[in-house]
DNA sequence: ACCAATTTGCAACAAAGTTGCAAAGAGCAG
DNA sequence: CTGCTCTTTGCAACTTTGTTGCAAATTGGT
């Protein structure tokens, strides 16, 4: 299914093919819904933004794949719910370079990713070995800010 | 139900009574899992650890009430999985003072509070508030290290 | 246009978390 | 210690979230 689309213009097509994935329909609109959206999302948050087009566990057997591909990666939440983003172009299959914080805002509730901030460097007490560390603020976002 | 256990020594007691908590056997029980693990459980860990003892509800209600007193915390993994610890005896209910590390060893699976360990302070761009940062570590933990 | 391999949707299921309500337990006054 | 009130617990039923197997549809290549 093409759709008059053409695939050298179209971006989403690319970041497809890049991770060897076939380009359908669904893969297709949920990388577009994450580009809209432009913050994190939920698996529900995405079923509702696709409905009447996408089967549930179209969306999570997708996101899986996204996420083994290095497409996008998770978000860790302090009310534990389950968030994911779109990755920057230098991750890659296996190794992430999402080190950026994250931010929640405590008002209207979107997440989102602050690319140009890097995690600080913390030491770890002897005898801990570090792959990957992770950081979350919250508080109010811009919009919200009083 | 006090089980001949006085009631001035039982650190359990003292914890819940100074958050306005009735002594329970159930909240009794769920505090003593967590003091005894040491580690940062699950809703499902707990059911299991006090089985045959505690209905799954009160288990989620029990957690819920320690969260609003400041008794527990709740920290964010990546794979999205709940897990709840107990806060120091400086947080009180509304405002958590967790702001140490929280590490996760990919190994063996359990996640510690490091409390020695403080969150280093980082600059947010313009406009943002901060009212709680967080940070997780994934790794190797001393036990698991190669 | 056709074929092989992948992906999707459906249905059924499993796990996680919630709600209302009646019974049991905790705390307090006398 | 007894009785009373308010809180907490357990049960049952339900909603939400996530998973699995399989047949039908779609993709990409020839």
């Amino acid at each position: 299914m093409n759709k008059g689309v053409d695939i050298s213009q179209d971006h989403v097509a690319v970041l497809l093919k890049r991770s060897q994935l076939s380009v359908t329909e669904g893969r297709r609109r949920i990388l577009e819904v994450f580009m809209e959206a432009g913050i994190a999302l939920s698996p529900h948050d995405i079923e509702e933004k696709t409905s009447e087009r996408l089967d549930r566990v179209t969306v999570y057997r997708t996101l899986q794949t996204f996420l083994e591909k290095g497409i996008m990666h998770t978000i860790p939440t302090t009310d534990n719910s389950v968030l994911y983003a779109l990755c920057k172009d230098s991750c890659g299959a296996g190794h992430h370079h999402d080190d950026h914080v994250h931010f929640v805002c405590e008002i209207c509730g979107t997440t989102t990713c602050l690319d140009g901030l890097n995690i600080p460097f913390i030491a770890l007490p002897d005898g801990y070995q570090v792959s990957q560390v992770n950081m979350v603020v919250n508080g109010r976002c811009r919009n919200c800010a009083a």
